[in-house]
Parts: C-alpha cells; structure tokens; sequence
DNA sequence: AGCTTAACGCGAAGAAGTTGCGTCTCGGTC
DNA sequence: GACCGAGACGCAACTTCTTCGCGTTAAGCT
C-alpha cells in the first residue's frame, strides 16, 4: 500500500482495533508515524570495531549517511521530526547518533587514542551529513565523509571542556 | 486564531474563494504551508556590513541563529520541510542562507581577505545552527556562534576547490 | 468478592477532503 | 468585431477522516 496513503483507519483494521482507539492513544497520525520513526532510526547494536578511531568514524559515517539520505531514511526523519513539536523525537535521534560516536570513543580511548567531544563529533560530522540530506540534493560519498572526519580528527582532538 | 488549528476552508474564507479553489492551486495544506514558510525565511535585503569578514560572519550567524530558534523559525523551517516531498522548498531555504553567505564573501574579497568557500561556511557554520535548532535544545549563544566562526577562519580559508 | 481505574468498542455527529459539472473570463484567431 | 478554446473558479454532492459521549470489559488492588 502506499506510504502516503496511510491513514488512521488502515491502521486500526491493521491492528485490529478501531479508529477510535488510535487517536485515543496517539492523538494524531504524524504522532503515531513520528514514534514509529523513531523506532526505525534507532540503531541496531554497537558500532562495528575497526581497530582505529578513524576507521571506525569513517565507517559510521558512510553507514550513517547511507541509511540517513536514502529515501525510506529521509521519510523517518521528516516523520520523526513532524510529530513531534515538543522535539522530544528529534532529541531521541541526535541521542541515537550521540551514543554511537559515544561508544567509538569510549573504544578508542581504551587504545589509548585521543578522543573528540561528542558534541564536536555532532557538530563537525553529523550536522553536515544531516543539513545536506534535509536541505540540499548533494552527494554524501564515502570521499565527502572522510573529509569530514579527517576534519575533526585533525582539529584539536581533546578538548579542554569534556562533556561528561 | 491558533497556528495548527489552520485549515484549508479557514484559508479559503479568508481569501474570499471557495475551498475547492485552494485545494485545486496546492493539493494539501502542507504544501501552502510551506510556500508560505518559505517566503516567510526569505532575507530581508543584503547582509549588514561591518568592516571585516569575522565581524559581518559573526553578526550574519547570530541573527540567523536567532531567527531560527525561535518557535516561529522553527515552526517555518518544519513547514518548508515538511510541505514539499521533492525537497525544491528546503533547497530554497539553504539557498538563501548561500546567498547571504556569498554576499559576505564577495564583500571581504573586495577588502582583500581570504574567504572561505560558500560549502565550507554551511558546514561548519549553517550546518550545526540548524542540526541544533532542528534536533537538539541547546543554547545558541553569541559565544557558541562566535566559536564556529572562529573555527572557519581558523581553517584553509581559501580551498584548493572553488565552486563557482 | 467487591471496587476502582483505565482502556476499548460502538455509533453518531461534525468537519475536512475530493470530484464532476456548469459558468465565466481571458487570449488568440478568422 | 465575432467566434472559439483553455484555464480557473463556484457550486454541490459525496466520501472519508476526526471527535466525542456512553456502555462495557478487563486488570489490579484492598
């Protein structure tokens, strides 16, 4: 069925219940579509190990940027980001994003690399891949990745305000 | 009236035509909506010019943070988003903040500096404003922006890759 | 066992979205 | 100057979604 044809009653004869429950529980169609989003983006286990920092940037990166511009991709975040006014979907997203490059780090500063701020890895990889998908029709190749993160990496790589 | 209690036959009221009409011009509400939000994030005229490329950088990313954030940024940023499945509206609105950027640019090439490239200014300026502003609550500060301007000029402020 | 609370189904009423048809106006053409 | 085709709009009927009140059921607690 279409995607854009979804409504609330399909989805109630779906699940078996009627209209009147949906709306009872979810209020709003872009509420339910935003919450089932958000179950979409989450990820699905830990980071893939690499054995460097850079690698495993790299590799999130092109996987994040893969997944994030393709077109069901795209849908979720839009969905996710519509739902939801009070941004708590959006938030639950960039934590998403946020625990993974947490997880990298913590894995490279077990092998003794210096490791950039999550809020820095956010603002200098993430925001960009992210601002394209939503803004601008550009090519997030492997090549525009590795920029980013040999940006980051290459800029001041502890530093002095630690997030946690 | 309230802004999400907006329907198509209020808007038709208001116009003096039919809803029938409306819906024959747009389709849907979202996609007026997000006409609309557009013209609404259109700059208003050339971007301030005080006297060098940081200050007028500056001064650009702390009006257009501000603008932004506020819920009635926010709320026209999801609009042109959402409205517009082909993404022609959020490219218009990426376009604008190029344009203004571009105008700082050429202004600072008239004085003599190296100015960075339009692509890099949205990375690393434009980029995490709106990553922050569309999935994370934080404060945009003068300080916060100031930094990321600091960190463009910082940077290779002339790239071995024009656009243009 | 009895009570409270929350959730659901049902059905009706209201509002929004959709469509076909007739009319009008604006161009261009003979 | 009259005719004709295209596009846009109003009108109205129809479908579908959305909301809401009421009665019922099931679960949890005393």
């Amino acid at each position: 069925m279409g995607r854009d044809a979804l409504t609330v009653p399909l989805i109630a004869a779906r699940a078996g219940v009627t209209p009147s429950t949906v709306y009872r529980r979810w209020g709003d169609l872009r509420e339910l579509l935003s919450d089932v989003a958000v179950e979409r983006l989450r990820p699905d286990g830990a980071p893939a190990d690499h054995g460097s920092l850079r690698a495993d940037l790299e590799a999130w990166a092109v996987q994040f940027a893969e997944e994030m511009s393709s077109t069901a991709g795209r849908t979720y975040i839009r969905d996710a980001l519509l739902g939801d006014p009070e941004q708590g979907n959006a938030v639950r997203c960039s934590d998403y994003a946020a625990e993974q490059l947490k997880a990298i780090g913590v894995r490279a500063a077990g092998r003794g690399e210096a490791v950039p701020d999550v809020e820095t890895l956010l603002d200098v990889v993430v925001a960009p891949l992210m601002y394209r998908i939503l803004f601008r029709p550009s090519d997030l190749s492997a090549a525009y990745t590795d920029r980013l993160v040999a940006t980051v990496l290459g800029r001041s790589s502890a530093p002095p305000t630690p997030k946690s």
